[in-house]
DNA sequence: CATGGCCTCGACAACGATGTCATAACGAGG
DNA sequence: CCTCGTTATGACATCGTTGTCGAGGCCATG
């Protein structure tokens, strides 16, 4: 005889029940058990109650999507994220701050990375519209965004994140990317510095090319000729930053401070400032704030976006179109700000 | 005479087009338009043709929810994520292996964050399950899961991640936490540390416990007494952590070595020990890697996690579970790697 | 030319829910 | 006792799609 009771037990597999199944459980019609789900009135306290024993019984849970299909606005309750990719900080508290403001009003969320991948833009929207999520809220990559005009034309809800739409007029929230930027010059220049030098992400994203321009332009007004001035661009990842910032630093006459224009690209001069054993000695400021970037030697003077500000706004804005605002779209800047923790106030060499 | 054109103009709402509109404007019955866009047998090219072309003009997208209501095994084509929290790296990393392996397959995540809390993981997996996800992933933090009886005996497939299920049988992938506490107590221990301490997260947490019991059980096993060893716990943030370790690192016979169980007591205990200018005196070893720990001074050694492994087994299993997989449930452990980078190289004075 | 088989294709019901509307029950007012 | 208004309730159509099934057209075969 062999004992079965460490054997894996295959559950029973009932079928889901629906509402069908409440009703004849507790006696009463369809509609009745939808009013009590949905707490509508004209339910007697009685009914109601037999109604939700049925589902604690049945452990029924509510079809939204079924619902979704008959109920009027045909709302799904739910909205599509897309992000640069959901495993980078920056992206994630902009995630989690919709989640709450979304949550709380039963909204869910679909969240989709991107990779700056302007085909995958248009892929994940085709996937979200299939899924008729309520709103779109977005960080685009694609140069232009007249491939929505469709959606936008049926009044799909739409908020673009960090950067303003093209070919569709829609709210936006975005970061001061050229104040920020112009600020992180005038702080460097305030320092005593004259030779600077810019290292960027690549151009065909906007937000690079508005950090660049504003620090340019900073400095231009403070009379430092900028076209001599070092402007090393398309660094999209750390390595190719520490690289380019080597070489920077090991040419005749390198700079006496930095600027770099994002994270990855913040890491890589870090990373090659302490392998030429310049760290203490020449200026750094980035843009974009980062854990623990006061407990690095010296501290990292950063540009700071506030990603949870950006995520609270989009969330209010893509919450107020799908409640039927219908002013005309806005665009909302949230003002980045200068942290200084010391890399940025080294001064130049005497 | 007013120019209204740079006016806001309202768009204009034509209804979004259904299977019905397509049909009509191909001259086709809509049970044609379904089998084109589901690539079924039996259209003649010709037909599939119009079909298409009325798609394009009408910028047609199948509706994947209504769809579902009728579909054999009615799969909604989206999974449920349930993860600490969107905004932490960790997670993230999970996230997006989990979106990569299940967006090829055409299924959409919904992410939602638990912030510790067992009563929203009750409320977020009954939201999910409204949404008739086609199963869920996630990392428990309620006691128990026979909450979920219901849902596992209709074979709604489950993964679990971080810690195995208590009231269900299911699959779970997990980090080798006890395993890698001790590969750390090893370590210090080789290095000639004999006074040691324990930071740690809140012990209702159960890899916390795991990483206490791995870590003390290896210094018992070295013959060192471990009941009057420093382990200070229910240490949920930084702050929290940073008081503990100034407050352990200046009592009268402090330890010379310290292994925190997580990122946040990590970063506290790195402040209590810069703080204390012993950072290049004290060993320490933390439980997680985070960015840029070898650009610290010294470099901290860690117990690293892979969660983007943990993100793609997940994957693999909740898909082999939805394709109908019925093995019995698993525990896959995930090792963790012990990465040596000079914080936990640090001798103990002579 | 009749027959049968294959290929295309559409009518129809159904999925689980909600909006509409009709009806039953009941007490109040005449 | 009839009428009327109010409240509680359910029958039914419907949302957009897919599964089932049968109809019709065409071609090859005998």
């Amino acid at each position: 005889m062999t004992t079965m009771s460490d054997r894996y037990q295959p559950p029973l597999s009932p079928a889901r029940p629906t509402m069908r199944h409440v009703a004849a459980l507790a006696g009463v019609g369809i509609k009745t058990v939808s009013r009590v789900i949905n707490d509508e009135a004209g339910v007697s306290e009685a009914t109601r109650q037999k109604v939700l024993d049925a589902i604690g019984q049945l452990n029924y849970h509510l079809d939204v999507t079924a619902g979704s299909l008959r109920r009027a606005g045909r709302r799904t309750l739910s909205v599509g994220l897309l992000l640069p990719s959901v495993s980078n900080p920056f992206s994630g508290e902009i995630h989690r701050a919709m989640e709450d403001a979304l949550g709380a009003r039963g909204i869910a969320v679909f969240a989709a990375s991107l990779d700056d991948d302007p085909q995958r833009e248009k892929a994940i929207i085709a996937a979200f519209l299939g899924r008729r999520v309520d709103g779109l809220v977005l960080t685009p990559i694609a140069k232009n965004q007249a491939y929505m005009i469709p959606e936008h034309s049926r009044n799909l809800p739409m908020v673009f994140i960090d950067r303003e739409p093209v070919g569709v007029e829609a709210d936006a929230v975005v970061t001061d990317n050229s104040v920020g930027a112009a600020k992180a010059a005038a702080h460097l220049l305030a320092n005593g510095h004259t030779k600077l030098a810019y290292l960027g992400d690549r151009t065909d994203i906007q937000t690079a090319r508005e950090r660049r321009r504003g620090f340019l332009e900073e400095i231009g007004k403070a009379g430092i000729p900028t076209s001599t001035l070092p402007v090393i661009e398309n660094l999209h990842d750390e390595d190719s930053a520490r690289r380019a910032a080597l070489e920077l630093l090991s040419s005749e006459d390198p700079p006496t401070a930095i600027f770099s224009s994002q994270n990855l690209v913040t890491f890589g001069t870090m990373r090659a400032l302490k392998e030429l054993g310049v760290h203490k000695r020449v200026a750094l400021v980035g843009f974009d704030d980062f854990t623990l970037a006061d407990m690095m030697e010296p501290g990292v003077t950063v540009i700071a976006q506030h990603p949870e500000r950006i995520g609270v706004l989009s969330a209010e804005r893509i919450l107020a179109r799908i409640d039927g605002d219908d002013q005309a779209p806005r665009t909302y800047v949230v003002p980045s700000e200068l942290i200084p923790r010391g890399s940025g106030e080294i001064r130049p060499p005497a």
